[in-house]
DNA sequence: CCGACAACCTGTGAGC
DNA sequence: TGCTCACAGGTTGTCG
């Protein structure tokens, strides 16, 4: 489910309601995700108040001041905001109680694959490994043709699974290296290093617009992505190529291509990308 | 450092 | 209709 423009737009989508508020309870109904939940979260966070909800690549940071809940959503995650009267359904393995304990506002946590992660951070959290490896994100000025031609310098590998490699960029998942690629008219197997300066000029811009375009929709809309507030995101209507196989190329009306790399699918256009 | 691959786990849908 | 199999948004870790 998560790319970057879902994890913004539940960042987006709980923080006015959960910031300023203070933790009441915690229920974990599993063990353990990706990692195991951090077993005395309850004491930890219990009667703490929430200052903030960041984000860096698809991580969430949930900041409780003396410390970060960091939440990663891995492929079948979610979190939504409910009242006590919705019961947990199979999936619902962590519930963050909030505000009045007699009528408190739920942030819970779906993830029926397990992929996901919750891990508490001590001190600075940007020093923990797992976002100390991150690289630059995509919405930002550091993210320019500039620096994409050095990062890339050399690399023999195919683009589109460069773009998806979160220590170089974060947040670009599987759809969205396809659609920038064909934005951008680059065919995906070509080697990192050898796309040009010219048309790492048209990349940038083609990922910045892709996931911006995304974030703006409410998120892509997959089998079970769903909003904070239980709603849907629009922007799987907008797809240019990805699960669009055999499908005509809305610009050149050529069939839409599938191919593997790595153990992912990749979609394109053999018109539109060379 | 680079690149290829297996692993984690459940649900779904295509194909027979 | 029912069964099996391949595959699904991500990331880490291991190996050559």
């Amino acid at each position: 489910m998560p790319e970057l423009p879902e994890v913004e737009v539940t960042r987006r989508g709980i923080e006015p309601s959960l910031n300023g508020q203070a933790v009441v309870g915690v229920v974990a109904r599993v063990p353990a995700l990706r990692y195991p939940l951090p077993p005395d979260l309850g004491a930890l966070i219990v009667g703490r108040r929430l200052t903030g909800v960041a984000r860096r690549g698809k991580y969430l940071l949930l900041d409780f001041g003396r410390g970060h809940l960091l939440i990663h959503l891995g492929m079948s995650g979610s979190l939504r905001l409910v009242t006590a009267s919705q019961p947990a359904a199979k999936h619902d393995h962590l519930d963050l109680l909030f505000g009045r304990k007699d009528r408190p506002l739920i942030l819970r946590m779906r993830d029926p694959r397990r992929f996901g992660a919750v891990l508490w951070l001590e001190g600075d959290a940007e020093a923990h490994p797992l976002l100390k490896v991150l690289g630059v994100e995509p919405l930002t000025g550091e993210f320019d043709a500039i620096w994409l031609k050095r990062e890339l310098a050399g690399l023999k590998a195919a683009i589109k699974p460069t773009l998806m490699d979160s220590h170089r960029i974060v947040g670009i998942g599987n759809i969205y290296a396809s659609e920038s690629l064909f934005r951008a008219g680059i065919d995906p197997r070509r080697a990192a290093g050898s796309v040009s300066r010219k048309r790492l000029e048209k990349l940038v811009p083609a990922i910045k617009a892709t996931l911006s375009a995304a974030i703006a929709a409410g998120g892509s809309s997959l089998r079970d992505f769903i909003h904070s507030d239980g709603g849907s995101g629009y922007f799987q209507q907008q797809y240019f190529v990805y699960g669009r196989r055999g499908e005509p190329c809305r610009v050149c009306g050529r069939a839409i291509r599938e191919l593997r790399q790595g153990q992912r699918a990749t979609f394109y256009c053999a018109g539109c990308q060379k």
